[in-house]
DNA sequence: GGTTAGGTTGCCATATATGGCAATATAGTT
DNA sequence: AACTATATTGCCATATATGGCAACCTAACC
């Protein structure tokens, strides 16, 4: 028994990805970044139109992807991904 | 200028899905889970066998399947990743 | 008007996470 | 020996994250 609706999973997926993207977003506008200068400072290649889906909760990012976001904005992984302060 | 080769970025990538592989090993062992009882705590399907390959370092797991496993565990999500207390 | 910077959206290709199942391995128990 | 529980590995299919580029949209300039 599964006990969750397949339409509650998926919201609480979009909510889960839309409350990260925001973190990630405030983050990066605190420190004066853009996308653009993000992608810079990530570890490899990413391409700036992922950030933007990131941001906005269109995409689901892998952990690889998390991680060299947060060291991209110098916080901890475990920081990026703690939107519970910044709700409100 | 990207400064990174790829073979290190692999090596990154591998060390970091390693890391928290084996915490989310250790938290899960702490609670006295197997890996099946951790897929029917999950919040909607998941296969066991990516548990294995997760705590292993094989996958690159998304974010809403960290979230789904940190709610199984009953941790938060910044703590199944936070990988640097457990190190030693 | 035009131009620039920043962000979004659409499209397509490739890589890979996950679903699902079977086989194997290992340790514990009887 | 056999049996059980747990975990790993291999294989294939599907879903989707990402790469890459073009078009579009604002807002702020001149």
């Amino acid at each position: 028994m599964t006990s969750v609706k397949e339409s509650d999973l998926d919201d609480i997926r979009a909510e889960l990805l839309k409350n990260v993207g925001k973190n990630i977003q405030h983050i990066r506008e605190e420190k004066g970044l853009s996308q653009f200068d993000l992608i810079t400072k990530m570890l490899g290649e990413f391409d700036v139109t992922n950030v933007s889906r990131i941001e906005s909760g269109r995409n689901n990012p892998t952990l690889f992807t998390l991680y060299r976001i947060a060291k991209a904005l110098d916080v901890s992984l475990p920081k990026l991904l703690d939107y519970s302060t910044s709700a409100e």
